[in-house]
DNA sequence: AAAAAAG
């Protein structure tokens, strides 16, 4: 067994160990992100395929291909009717109700994109600056729906507005991702969307830039009911099923909000609520939560839901499971939200189940279903290597790994590990291992003050405490740049659970290694992770191979098998007979199928042969 | 059996 990943990758030009084997052999691969990207540097990518992609390396700086954007952003100039209708036309009744006066209220918001870059300076490489954004053409899109409207190809197709556009450049974003290109049309025109998305790609902005444009042309901004002064009537709800994903995505709407009149506030648990209700009285336009803060809310009447336009769920199949099922449902059936097709939903997710999707239509009406991206475009940059390894051996081994990681010098710095452990006790104690044996490690759990989990997570990602040991609650959309190594130190039971980890890394465009740790305790995952890394030209170990026909062979089930390839969630569950009885129109209206389903054309069709995605 | 989400 090769003794370190850094030894597989410093091996990796000649194709040395394993995993540098398995990498080298697909080296004519170039994914879609990296084709035509500059040179990298290699330090900046400690596990591998930098060196693979030299070869096919253009000087092609994607911001250098500003035309369309720099016009596009242009053509706006005559637009002043759009930011017109959210600031002056509505602010008589709207914004004036809160500080006294758009202005002031402007004055005192805080600039959401001043630490951008001073929190992390040793990272100060711009994280879209390295992506080709046209290269995104390649990856294969399906829509299926009634009616569904053109993808655009810039933003200054789309009317988003001034204020918008601006903070849109100020992002840096060059040019609609895939999933912002199908999913903005969709929404601005008013339908609902499942969406089989990649965060990675801009999965946030893609449902929040159509929120922000919908309420800023409404001009119904910040509106208060002057009988009931202390309950807040937000437009649309954003909810996410950890507090950390929450706060990120509220950051991410602050930057797209900025000096514009819609107001977002986030409300979720652990943290005092006092702050929390005075942001709410105060206005609020857009509500991110976590569903357990905002049934407090909703039961103290702090909040309603009953000028609800918009309803988004992020990670919508976890926000539909077991787990969460009865308070989304709470939340959104029987309070006072409007029903839908009254108001907007979108759902984003990467993992789709068909048990999720067909739940997921009690929430939706005529709803579009659009899926983005497969696995060889996105998995594929990441490195997975799968390590039989006793429970008793697990900590030496993973000493083995961190001291490879450590004697790759300065690079150790930006190379965080990201270690996963299936127990709040088992991250406590590794922590704690860790620490002793003179690993700066840190660690996030539910069992954790939310100070301790922010903490953690800020202390992870400046770098500080280059290692986090983590439960599943840090599995899920949380965007943290430069996690080089995902570690499953103690691996899921379900196999979806692995494909979100795993993306915790491999982000942005850069690769990213996961190894994991297998033993006799994850015989039923054999089979689903066999199959997972094939379909992500991953080598997969004879002995898992193995492992996996034995596990297999006494019944033992698995999504992928069940949803016939495609664990992505790559196709509508309305096409699937199984769930389409009796011909019952599943697309709600009085087409047929023929008329109601709908390949984007160019894409070169589809991609069933399962489709996964590392991110979310 | 465990994690997450209210206090």
């Amino acid at each position: 067994m090769p003794a370190t990943w850094s030894e597989s990758v410093e091996k990796a030009p000649t194709g040395g160990g394993v995993g540098a084997a398995s990498h080298a052999s697909r080296t004519t691969y170039v994914p879609p992100h990296l084709r035509n990207r500059p040179p990298l540097a290699s330090a900046d990518h400690p596990p591998s395929a930098a060196v693979s992609y030299a070869g096919t390396l253009a000087g092609n700086e994607p911001q250098g291909k500003g035309g369309p954007v720099a016009g596009g952003f242009q053509s706006y100039g005559s637009r002043n009717d759009i930011n017109g209708g959210g600031l002056s036309g509505g602010g008589g009744s709207a914004s004036n109700n809160r500080n006294g006066g758009w202005d002031r209220g402007r004055e005192r918001e805080a600039n959401p994109f001043q630490n951008d870059g001073v929190a992390e300076p040793e990272f100060a490489v711009q994280e879209n600056s390295g992506i080709n954004f046209d290269a995104y053409e390649d990856i294969p899109v399906e829509t299926s729906g009634k009616d569904v409207p053109p993808p655009v190809n810039t933003f200054a197709e789309i009317d988003l507005g001034d204020a918008l556009n601006i903070n849109i450049k100020r992002c840096k974003y060059v040019k609609p991702t895939p999933v912002q290109r199908h999913a903005i049309p969709i929404s601005l025109t008013g339908r609902d969307l499942m969406a089989c998305a990649q965060t990675g790609s801009g999965k946030t902005a893609a449902f929040c830039f159509p929120i922000i444009s919908g309420i800023m042309k409404s001009g119904q901004s910040a509106q208060r009911q002057p009988r009931m002064p202390r309950m807040a009537f937000p437009l649309a709800l954003i909810l996410s099923p950890t507090r950390e994903l929450s706060i990120q995505i509220h950051e991410e709407a602050r930057k797209f909000s900025y000096q514009t009149c819609v107001k977002v506030v986030v409300a979720y648990g652990g943290a005092p609520i006092n702050q929390q209700l005075r942001e709410l009285e105060r206005g609020v336009d857009i509500l991110v939560a976590t569903p357990g803060r905002l049934v407090d809310l909703l039961e103290r009447a702090r909040v309603s839901l009953q000028n609800i336009r918009y309803l988004a769920l992020d990670e919508a199949d976890r926000m539909l499971d077991m787990g969460f099922e009865p308070q989304i449902r709470r939340i959104v059936q029987q309070m006072d939200m409007p029903p839908p097709g009254v108001r907007q939903t979108l759902l984003f997710s990467a993992t789709f189940p068909k048990e999720i999707q067909r739940l997921a239509a009690d929430f939706l009406s005529n709803y579009i279903f659009l899926a983005v991206g497969r696995v060889g475009s996105s998995t594929e940059l990441i490195l997975q290597r799968i390590e039989y390894v006793l429970e008793t051996d697990k900590r030496s081994h993973l000493m083995d790994l961190l001291h490879a990681q450590r004697a790759n010098g300065v690079q150790a710095k930006q190379a965080l590990t990201l270690v996963f452990v299936e127990t709040k006790k088992g991250a406590d104690s590794l922590e704690h291992w860790l620490c002793i044996n003179g690993f700066p490690a840190t660690s996030i759990h539910g069992d954790r003050t939310q100070q301790e989990r922010e903490y953690a997570l800020r202390s992870f990602k400046s770098g500080k405490t280059p290692i986090l040991v983590a439960t599943d609650v840090a599995a899920r959309g949380l965007d943290i740049p430069h996690v080089a190594h995902v570690i499953n130190f103690d691996l899921p039971n379900d196999i979806d659970d692995y494909v979100h980890r795993i993306g915790r890394t491999g982000r942005a465009g850069k690769t990213g290694l996961a190894t994991a740790f297998f033993n006799d305790s994850n015989a039923s995952l054999a089979k689903p992770l066999a199959d997972l890394m094939q379909e992500s030209n991953q080598e997969v170990p004879a002995w898992l191979t193995r492992f996996a026909a034995r596990s297999s062979f006494g019944g033992g089930r698995n999504r992928r098998g069940q949803s016939g390839g495609g664990r992505f969630g790559g196709r509508d569950f309305r096409k699937d007979s199984s769930y389409n009885r009796g011909g019952m129109d599943m697309y709600g209206g009085g087409s047929s199928m023929n008329n109601g389903y709908n390949q984007s054309g160019g894409y070169g069709g589809g991609y069933g042969s399962a489709v996964t995605s590392a991110w979310d």
